[in-house]
RNA sequence: GGGCGCGUAGCUCAGUGGGAGAGCGCUCGCUUCACACGCGAGAGGUCGCAGGUUCGAAACCCGCCGCGCCCA
């Protein structure tokens, strides 16, 4: 036994993680048998943004309830991965480097980055060269982010690290598309598409957001072809040229008459069909409105149902692009004047060609009254700046929609916590409108593996796509060649041509667990590790990460992906909102680490319950400091020089510490069986301060006694129930829990058996009064705190001695204060305890002359 | 508009049918032989509002109000 003089927190953090990372303590043991083993779908951390206290809170959660299934015997399979794939990488990539992906650039072994970037004008390269260079940033991120963790704790096996752009998961992602084209499950088709016009490419109905943006409702005539005016009402009046039909609702009598007839669009003269359709809202503006091809989802609904034509304005930069009015499907009653407005508008972005038509329609008086503003929700993708247009572009889906059905009976076959988070996600899956659109034309991800043969006259042939060989995955076809063919085939009628897109950074991120797992790559492991056992991430990407994994799982091996799902919630800053950015890069989690030290910064995160927002409190951390120290000092004065131990325990207050101590660890065994971590540092934490406070005084006397028979039974009830706090502690404080554990204790207290409550609960009952000793317990503590009270209001230390204490109670209570009666008068410094039987309890104390 | 969650002491929160609680903060006191990064004590609440179920409701049911999130 080696305590410490002054045990200190200080550098327990670089101490340990280095003993740790030597001892192989948090190794992934791959011959337990799969019912010992517990698995763990870590969620990978974005490198491009920079880690915040949200990360450490929810990391916290898990690294917890892996500490305690590890204690539990199982053998532990926590990966950490990085998500280095998707845009914000790319765009850190351009900006730093100052380059450009283009995946028609060969691709040049020998390239290095400009020495002075420029983001004016960017080097274009090719995509394997742009790869590259989004690898070399990422990789010292994720050194950054390792040194985090390991300050912090996360008892990750580090041997396991992958990341969503290395080749395992390129290989994982594109044999798993490969599959599900081959089985029908992905498909192409050309379509109206989500698109985002800054970043040009589609984007998924799960990456939208609302924002609210001030518009204008205009009131535009269009003429009806029997005479007369249809009035309508859009805040989109630049897509008048687009417009395809009018829409009534069918039980709207204003516009009856108008239904089944035509009518000419301003400007334009095109002529479109008046319809009705009940999706119209009759009570907003005229209850007549116009279907543009695209104007928003409805525009694709009404265009889809009606079996109206496409008449598509917008090209992929947002700009309205060039027309050609006269050809089929651009009619018009008016050719010249149809040229001559459109040519107003041509090459122009969707707010100066809407300034200028509202301009167009003033003067031909065809814009009744003022435009009047409104304020409506406006979707966006969620990185985007400007608002998403609809644009009908050739794309990869994931059949989703016919599987619903399917994903909501997993959904409810998954266990929760908490157990309402499930309702987000089946509310999420009877809201989808849409197969997943999985391609994106961007770079920085996993393309897919596939190319096109070319006909003589060099157009791709979409409908025969040559798949990638399984043994030559990953490829990247933008250098890479098919089978059969020869590089100088590539873009040569009747030769071939890469697809351009890349994959969905979800659709990637969706295998985490086979990419973890290493599915049919180490077979064996997978089969160890999954389905895992858990999931753990935050609330708000239940839509994406949640959904996506569940789908993909079910897909590509017919089952749920984990058994468990434990939902994080949200650091908000103190004021309630979410945490800002500016906020959470002032409070970096080094920072944080380095004021309060990890053990306290952890403390303050495994308090805040599973799926509930928690303020950022760092008063919380200074009192989880204050539990570490009090484990420190308590573990010094428990252990230092501690007689040795008798066989049993002895006396009846002993005993009955070690009852509590029993029901202690059934409560927070039980607590984390339900990933409810929160509430079994609560408990622990409660019954430890309760102990130190009590226990620990009570016995102070015994403990340092000169009689082996009075020391030896206290010795033992030391040793036992300290051994039992730092057990219980070491899921939340594991730096100070291994400090304290390593002053008497052989191993790791992380591979400690986690402690048995019948095992205590045997020990307690030796003496056979169980119920008469736990009360004795009670009772003595009560008394005890009645003589401090009365010290306190005399204004006296602690340790003046009571002449005098007189204790009426009833008969039971007053048996069972016999029995710790020795530990209350040297605790309390009592000369004389007198005890009178009375059915109204009350103490009287008269303390000893002062001085 | 729909769904989910929340509303308990100044603050952060625990408490799912029978005593209104913890920590922090505040006030007062104590060099106490593990710990002044400590110890002891005290003050502080019509449990959002209104109704219902019940012998009994902070808890269960209904409605309303307020806050937050997700979705439309």
């Amino acid at each position: 036994m080696r305590v410490p003089e002054r045990p200190t927190l200080e550098g327990l953090e670089s101490k340990w993680s280095a003993v740790w990372d030597r001892d192989g303590t948090y190794s992934f043991d791959r011959s337990a048998p799969r019912e010992r083993v517990f698995s763990i779908d870590t969620p990978p951390p974005t490198v491009s943004g920079s880690l915040h206290v949200g990360h450490v809170f929810s990391y916290t959660h898990t690294d917890a309830v892996a500490r305690y299934h590890r204690m539990q015997g199982r053998e532990v399979f926590y990966p950490m991965g990085w998500d280095d794939n998707g845009l914000p990488t790319e765009r850190r990539v351009q900006n730093h480097f100052g380059v450009r992906c283009d995946p028609s650039v060969p691709y040049d072994p020998t390239f290095e980055p400009p020495a002075e970037p420029s983001e004016k004008e960017p080097v274009a390269i090719s995509r394997p060269n742009f790869v590259e260079l989004c690898l070399r940033l990422t990789e010292s991120d994720e050194r950054a982010f390792e040194a985090l963790w390991r300050t912090l704790g996360l008892s990750v096996d580090w041997t396991l690290t992958y990341t969503t752009i290395g080749p395992r998961a390129q290989r994982i992602s594109q044999r798993s598309f490969l599959g599900l084209l081959a089985r029908g499950a992905a498909y192409q088709l050309e379509a109206p598409t989500l698109w985002d016009v800054d970043f040009q490419t589609a984007v998924a109905q799960a990456e939208l957001e609302d924002r609210e943006r001030p518009g204008a409702m205009h009131q535009v005539r269009f003429s009806a072809k029997g005479g007369g005016d249809a009035v309508i009402e859009t805040t989109r009046p630049e897509l008048i040229p687009a417009c395809v039909a009018l829409l009534a609702h069918p039980d709207d009598e204003r516009h009856a008459a108008l239904v089944g007839g035509e009518a000419l669009t301003p400007l334009f003269g095109t002529t479109v069909p008046v319809l009705s359709h009940p999706l119209v809202e009759r009570d907003k503006g005229t209850g007549l409105v116009m279907v543009c091809t695209f104007g928003d989802l409805t525009d694709v609904t009404w265009w889809r149902e009606l079996s109206l034509p496409v008449r598509p304005v917008l090209a992929p930069d947002g700009r309205l692009a060039e027309v050609p009015w006269g050809s089929p499907g651009w009619e018009s009653a008016d050719l010249e004047r149809a040229r001559a407005s459109y040519g107003e508008l041509s090459g122009r972005s969707i707010n100066q060609a809407r300034r200028r038509i509202v301009e167009l329609l003033e003067e031909s008086g065809d814009l009744l009254g003022e435009p009047q503003p409104v304020n409506r929700a406006v979707k966006f993708y969620e990185k985007g700046d400007r608002p998403i247009e609809i644009i009908t572009s050739r794309q990869w889906f994931i059949r989703t929609i016919e599987h619903k059905q399917e994903l909501i009976e997993a959904g409810r076959k998954l266990r929760w916590h908490p157990p309402y988070m499930r309702a987000r996600y089946e509310d999420w899956v009877n809201g989808l409108t849409g197969d997943w659109c999985v391609s994106r034309q961007r770079f920085f991800g996993v393309p897919f593996p596939i190319w096109y043969p070319l006909d003589a006259e060099g157009n791709a042939i979409y409908a025969n796509p040559i798949g990638a060989a399984a043994d030559e995955l990953p490829v990247d076809p933008s250098t890479d060649v098919p089978d059969g063919y020869a590089p100088e085939q590539r873009g040569q009628p009747g030769g071939f041509t890469a697809d351009p897109d890349v994959m969905d950074t979800w659709a990637t991120s969706s295998l985490t667990p086979q990419i973890a797992g290493q599915a049919g790559e180490d077979q064996a492991l997978f089969e160890k590790v999954f389905p895992m056992d858990v999931r753990p991430q935050a609330h708000d990407i239940i839509r994406t990460w949640l959904f996506t994994t569940v789908l993909r799982s079910q897909l590509d091996e017919g089952e749920l992906p984990w058994a468990n799902a434990a939902i994080s919630g949200w650091v908000l800053d103190p004021d309630r909102k979410k945490m800002s950015k500016s906020k959470g890069n002032v409070v970096t989690p080094m920072h944080l680490l380095e004021e309060h030290g990890a053990d306290a910064v952890r403390y303050w995160a495994a308090s805040g319950r599973p799926g509930t927002d928690t303020a950022f409190d760092s008063k919380q951390m200074k009192v989880g400091r204050k539990l570490a120290v009090k484990l420190l000092n308590a573990s010094k004065f428990a252990l230092a020089d501690l007689p040795p131990q008798a066989e049993e325990l002895a006396h009846p207050l002993d005993r009955a510490m070690i009852g509590r101590l029993a029901t202690l660890v059934a409560d927070a065994e039980e607590s984390f069986e339900d990933y409810d971590y929160a509430r079994a540092l609560q408990r622990t934490e409660e019954v430890f301060w309760w102990y130190c406070d009590n226990y620990l005084e009570l016995v102070k006397g015994r403990r340092y006694d000169a009689a082996p028979e009075i020391y030896g039974p206290v010795s033992r009830a030391l040793r036992i129930s300290l051994s039992v706090f730092q057990r219980l502690l070491a899921p939340f404080l594991p730096f100070v829990s291994e400090e304290v554990w390593s002053w008497w204790q052989q191993g790791s207290v992380h591979r400690a058996a986690w402690p048995l409550a019948a095992e205590l609960r045997a020990a307690a009952v030796v003496g056979g009064q169980s119920e008469l000793e736990e009360l004795a317990l009670e009772v003595t503590a009560e008394v005890l705190a009645e003589v401090r009270k009365a010290k306190s209001q005399a204004q006296r230390p602690m340790r003046a001695p009571v002449a005098r204490l007189l204790v009426r109670d009833t008969q039971e209570r007053l048996q069972a204060l016999a029995l710790g009666a020795g530990d209350l008068r040297q605790a309390g410094s009592i000369e004389r305890l007198e005890t009178e039987h009375a059915e109204e309890p009350s103490v009287e104390v008269e303390l000893g002359e002062q001085g």
